[in-house]
DNA sequence: CACTAATTGCCATACACGTTGTACTTTACC
DNA sequence: GGTAAAGTACAACGTGTATGGCAATTAGTG
């Protein structure tokens, strides 16, 4: 007995899978624009036929990929909030160390973040359904977490914020942006930039610049 | 004696000027995979055939539109610095009101940016020398403005700034990562949100998070 | 007005792509 | 081993697009 689950057609949804993981390794690479279903079928060693016969369309393969793909990171960035916030006795390193595992390229995440950045600058020509779910799935949830816990690191008098939900954008902002932003192309950043660039966004995060006395 | 440039084809460089022109507002309106000469055309209200007569094929002409504007656009941002940070009394006003001016969707620009961000996430679809041409009249150069004024302001001691083109990075991620990032799409952000936005970005460049005493 | 460069309309080529229909083959399961 | 569900190969349709050629037309300039 191997569960429920072995008695539903196999071989339908390990296609489907394929189909997604093929389709969003395209996706990542070429866009949605540039990405044809002959690609897509290519990559997940798949007929075009197939395809068809599991999604309506192009755009529903998308977003169905990019909502799936989504849940995952935010999961995934739940954790490491809850990981390196959760019990915090040195707030700077653990910030740091935070901000370099969010920026590090995840090789998982790669073609994710791809499909992301090109989505982010095209918004406006897709369904906006699809961007709404895409952002509950995504960053809005990854953000949540993250302010929820700096709020908890508020509580407790380590960090005075009045607006935890903005903190959290602008420590984001500070972190990848600035980590895009000198190279302003998506390049694989070096180990040593990365941290370069999360420590010194953290000094800012907590100190800013003007001079201190003492 | 009108002088030396009305001797020149007078209709040509109109027709050009036209091209550039709607070319930039398609591409901002659709991406440069979406923009069809024919749409380009029409928009310039100038036949297919002409634009070819100027333009090699569609690739130059982007890169053209694209290195006109970002001078275009860098030139004025040099200018915002200028006049915001030229002179300074009050350093945290200064800073609010030049946040301000640099993210307010400003409309003459609107398209540029619209380019823009296709660009950022398309960067490695184009060609490298486009890519680093536009960086170079636009991005970079506005960073290196904002940069040495900054700099200017550390010798005064008026901050504490070990990097300043680093600095001048974090700035510009604090101000527009932030309101972009905010609603995660292109939309026309409120007054009161630019507002509030320029000002925390501020206090948190020039504070930080962390309690002060006194 | 006449001349000439620039523009235009229209046609043509060549290709790529989304999508569908159909007839044939594979494969999980009884 | 047979059966039904799923997958595949192949071709086709319609559309959109970049680009080029050519003859007719326009509009600045002398």
């Amino acid at each position: 007995m191997t569960g429920p689950t072995t008695s539903a057609p196999r071989r339908r949804t390990q296609k489907r899978r394929a189909i997604l993981d093929g389709a969003l390794r395209v996706f990542g690479r070429v866009g949605y624009l540039g990405a044809s279903i002959d690609m897509i079928a290519a990559e997940a060693d798949v007929s075009t036929r197939t395809i068809y016969n599991h999604f309506e369309n192009k755009e529903e393969l998308f977003s169905t990929v990019l909502l799936e793909s989504s849940t995952r990171v935010a999961v995934t960035r739940e954790a490491l909030v809850e990981q390196h916030l959760g019990v915090v006795t040195d707030l700077e390193s653990a910030l740091i160390a935070l901000a370099k595992e969010w920026v590090r390229p995840n090789p998982d995440f790669e073609d994710h973040f791809r499909v992301v950045r090109r989505l982010r600058a095209e918004s406006d020509r897709f369904p906006r359904e699809v961007v709404r779910s895409w952002q509950e799935a995504g960053p809005f949830r990854a953000r949540r977490a993250l302010a929820a816990r700096m709020a908890l690191l508020a509580d407790r008098g380590l960090l005075v914020m009045p607006d935890p939900e903005l903190a959290a954008q602008q420590f984001m902002a500070l972190i990848t942006d600035a980590t895009i932003g000198r190279a302003e192309v998506s390049t694989t950043a070096l180990e040593s930039e990365i941290d370069r660039v999360a420590r010194a966004g953290v000094h800012t995060f907590l100190y800013g610049y003007l001079p201190r006395k003492g």
